[in-house]
DNA sequence: CCCGAAACAGAATGAATATTCTGATTTATT
DNA sequence: AATAAATCAGAATATTCATTCTGTTTCGGG
């Protein structure tokens, strides 16, 4: 009795969180989400709602889009040192390559919404939490597999690696270059380091 | 021969930094800079021109203000571990405390602006290079004193103390308390320290 | 094959925004 | 005191934005 849909709602939903995660919300306009899906303003109201809940949703997408793709394998028995370095790595060659303009989602939100917007900061915050988890999961791995120092407070670790990740994309996004980005990756993470023939 | 301005450019601009400073770039709305300062728009844009503009004037007076209140002091020959955490502390302090909404211009900068402004974005880059260096004189110092290990590369820890410190504005804005940003303070600052008595 | 419910494309609406304009007001000099 | 230049407060303008509305098109069930 009713017509089909003619979009798919979760490839929509992708195509706005690179938008939001690359410019943020005032900077993002509906009509912006209108070119760039090709869905018609019916649409995205009717199957997201307004704005706001649309980036509610596009940043649920993107949480769990980070989960998957990085934070999942800390979580596996064999996770080692070098799958948090590669998640750094990857975040690092995301903010040295200026054409795609790659932003985050997080430090968006965090920036824009998060101080007035007291549902969308419980949820940021609930994220960073199960980041901050994932790491300290991955590092109490790859302490059992002699990488990191004994005396490491995984949990206290897994803030820091947590805020220096947001750290290394302000610095991306004013411009500094991979080299120097690598660099700080190699000062976060060396001290975490197990002396290896001390 | 001509009427006298009623308004202190100066005491303006410190009004507009905090406003900037707090909502970033978009979310500021000149009618809030006119409530907020009681300047009228005709003497906003006839002493900083238009609303870019007023923003570059502002991001320079912040940039300034903190070297004034916080890295100049790092310069000074008795700098200290101490000194550099106390900026650290300062900063926590701002960020725990939510109904003055402090934030950070230098990464509403580079979020919404620097991606597409590349004047901003490299007046951005010199003050955090600049942030990076005084880092680094404080450390020399330090180590000159003795509290900081002499393997520390006092350039590469400079540019991880600015991406550090970025990444505990984010983690502030997002409401996570004084206890977890302070203790992420600690894991920054502890590895730089010299092990006395080993 | 037709009907109606749902989706479509895009026009309409109303609010917010940056910037400019206007008439009244002030003040240093004559 | 009178003048002219500059400032002031706020109205006017033109644009942009989020959201809603409208007439048209599609398509499953009778």
């Amino acid at each position: 009795m009713n017509r089909a849909r003619t979009f798919d709602p979760g490839a929509a939903l992708s195509q706005v969180v690179d938008l939001f995660a690359s410019k943020g919300y005032s900077e993002t306009s509906m009509e912006d989400i209108v070119q760039t899906t090709g869905v018609s303003r019916y649409g995205l109201y009717g199957t997201f709602g307004n704005k706001r809940e649309l980036f509610e949703q596009a940043l649920e997408q993107y949480a769990e889009g980070m989960g998957k793709q990085s934070f999942l394998r800390l979580l596996e028995p064999g996770a080692s040192l070098d799958h948090i370095r590669a998640i750094f790595d990857e975040r690092v060659a995301d903010m040295s390559c200026p054409e795609e303009n790659k932003g985050c989602l997080f430090i968006h939100t965090a920036m824009e919404l998060a101080p007035h917007d007291e549902e969308l900061r419980d949820v940021l915050q609930r994220f960073m939490k199960r980041i901050s988890k994932a790491f300290a999961i991955g590092l109490d791995s790859a302490k059992g597999r002699g990488e990191v120092a004994q005396d490491v407070d995984v949990d206290a670790a897994g803030d820091l690696l947590t805020s220096a990740m947001f750290g290394l994309v302000v610095l991306g996004r004013t411009g500094f270059p991979q080299s120097t980005l690598s660099s700080i990756v190699d000062s976060t993470l060396e001290p975490l380091r197990e002396k290896s023939g001390g």
